[in-house]
DNA sequence: GAATTACGCTACCTTCAGTATCGATACTAA
DNA sequence: TTAGTATCGATACTGAAGGTAGCGTAATTC
């Protein structure tokens, strides 16, 4: 059942995408990693990328949820959980080209409702109703924690051009406010 | 002294300017708010902004000093201080079209070094300054309160589409790491 | 009146997101 | 083997937007 449909696969390419937009990204920006150039870096056309992903805001958000994954949220208690969960994130942002694009799609989406909407649901949902659920606290309580944390490393990485280094102060910050 | 030099004057239209910017940015938003129908809504021609202001972002970083004007640092104690300051902040962010213009600004920095350094020491260096006075906290602390503040503001405006409504979970929670 | 500086206007350059088209390619079904 | 279908690469193009150049004109000082 559920046999191939007729006519020319897909290349597995998609991989080799994402790998080309974070080094992009990485070397020139956000703003000049344009599709074309990412394109070039993963030696297939534009026109391609455009047939798989409606936007660069929605390539950028694909290649974001694949290079963070699902949120390694264990631990003793919900302190370890609180703990290993914000400094998994907060390591990720720092890789080479995850925070520069994440800072880049989250502002373009400020003045997009489109690219918002994709957003929110491709990337923070599932670590939102994550959350919820291992901490058992409610969706405002969560949404919170998610502003302050994410808020705060990508204020500081847009401000000063580098990641946050000593994610020490943030961690006991939040767990006093969420013990 | 200081005789006033020979030439035409400039007319006196940075305020119409900046009204007209918020007034674009609020009912465009960022992106779409370009110099082009801020110049019109201002009624003055494009290449006078560009005399004023080298780029958009000197204009919307302007705009902002302008609007913010100085913080209302008064207090009986610390904690009313560190209060008021983060009240006034927020409801600033909140204003019609401060807010998109501060998020738009602040992304347009994150991939553009020159417009960060003039956002950084026109706009925030002031209040970082004051607050290190008025608190007695290093620079680094500081740095790290207005990461906290701003980036947790920023970000809920950037994932939602509306400012912040109820700020006192955040300053309970400041409050609780910086008595 | 001469020099100087700002303004408005028009035209222009460049970059980039996104689209259209067309021939070639890879696969299914018969 | 052939017809049908869907993808890919390549090229060209559109439209929007930031920013610049040049020119005539207006305002002010000396």
């Amino acid at each position: 059942m559920s046999t191939r449909p007729p006519g020319r696969p897909r290349s597995g390419i998609d991989d080799a995408v994402f790998a080309a937009t974070l080094r992009t990204v990485h070397e020139l920006g956000y703003t000049r990693a344009t599709v074309d150039r990412i394109a070039a870096a993963a030696g297939i056309a534009k026109t391609t990328i455009y047939r798989r992903w409606p936007s660069k805001g929605a390539l950028i958000t694909a290649c974001l949820v694949d290079a963070f994954g699902p949120a390694p949220l264990e631990g003793a208690d919900r302190a370890e959980i609180i703990t290993a969960a914000i400094r998994w994130i907060a390591a990720k942002i720092g890789e080479p080209g995850i925070g520069a694009a994440f800072a880049g799609v989250f502002t373009d989406a400020v003045n997009d409702p489109e690219l918002r909407q994709i957003l929110s649901t491709q990337l923070q949902d599932p670590y939102r109703v994550a959350l919820q659920e291992v901490l058992g606290e409610s969706e405002q309580r969560v949404l919170f924690f998610v502003d302050v944390v994410v808020g705060t490393l990508l204020h500081r990485l847009g401000m000063t051009g580098s990641p946050m280094v000593d994610v020490d102060d943030l961690v006991e910050m939040i767990l006093r406010d969420f013990r």
